[in-house]
DNA sequence: TAATGTTTGATTGTGTACAATTTATTTCTC
DNA sequence: GAGAAATAAATTGTACACAATCAAACATTA
């Protein structure tokens, strides 16, 4: 006969552990935590960091650009790029050809700081403990679930 | 000749896309985001649906008990508790036995949301697209890399 | 070209996250 | 059993994250 599942039943899905979502919220928080100590070093944040992976490859993006490469909207942007700004890092102007849009544009400061980032990749790798096969699958996965979501 | 790798060398890993890292970030606001029109309708927060997963399960639990099973500190526990505790979903109350810990115990709405969250789980395997198979493989990764960084 | 609609950032308000510190309580050790 | 060490929350301060709204600039089209 076919009974209906229970609310709290061994296989609910309705269980922390049953859940796909948790690992990725809770591996996300640990891995920004461990960056936090390399990042230390340099002043950094992990948002702001991967806004210099960005610059250190192509010098100068719009806030939109930024936004859709990082998946973050002008609210948690904005503010981030003007502390950012302040720490002379990177500049904030219109496109004169386009009011609408801010041009992010790397600095000295903040080019400078690549060379001392150089470093971090390996270090977090080495934090992982993980065969680089195991880490190719997983990006797989990830990147394959974030064309799903976005 | 030994060169040393220019910064920008297109197979750098200070990119953006041979970071691991970035796509959990990335995924982890993702799903957030995914379960919000979901939650917003029991008038919940992600970090709040944790919380009840866990209270559904145990009905009662300390402070610090929530925290390592979600990977929390107090700093956030605590507003985000006292939140939850305004809209009379659980109780907060010192151990009797241990005045140091605080009780978290489900109250009669906060049980009553169980049922209006069952079909959670299902809607949001249906927003992932994602075969059961690829699910299983990527939680496991996941795990594996949980138990590393943790 | 004037009215309309769209795009781009900025702003506001709420809610996490977490490091660092503080307070209250308990446990340990002599 | 008094003092020291350890434990559990709470507090404080900073930094995201994002929904909702606003304002300015641009594009479109009738």
């Amino acid at each position: 006969m076919a009974t209906s599942p229970t609310p709290s039943a061994k296989n609910s899905l309705l269980k922390l552990e049953s859940q796909i979502c948790f690992p990725v919220y809770a591996v996300s928080r640990l891995i920004t935590k461990a960056y936090q100590p390399l990042l230390h070093a340099l002043d950094l944040t992990y948002p702001q960091y991967l806004v210099f992976l960005l610059l250190w490859e192509h010098e100068q993006l719009t806030v939109k650009e930024l936004g859709e490469k990082l998946l973050l909207d002008s609210g948690t942007l904005t503010p981030l790029l003007k502390r950012m700004e302040q720490k002379q890092w990177l500049s904030r102007r219109r496109d004169p050809r386009d009011e609408r849009s801010v041009i992010i544009g790397l600095l000295p400061a903040g080019r400078a700081l690549e060379a001392q980032a150089q470093q971090i990749p390996m270090q977090m790798l080495n934090k992982m403990h993980m065969p680089e096969a195991e880490i190719v699958a997983l990006r797989a996965h990830l990147t394959h679930l974030l064309t799903q979501l976005a």
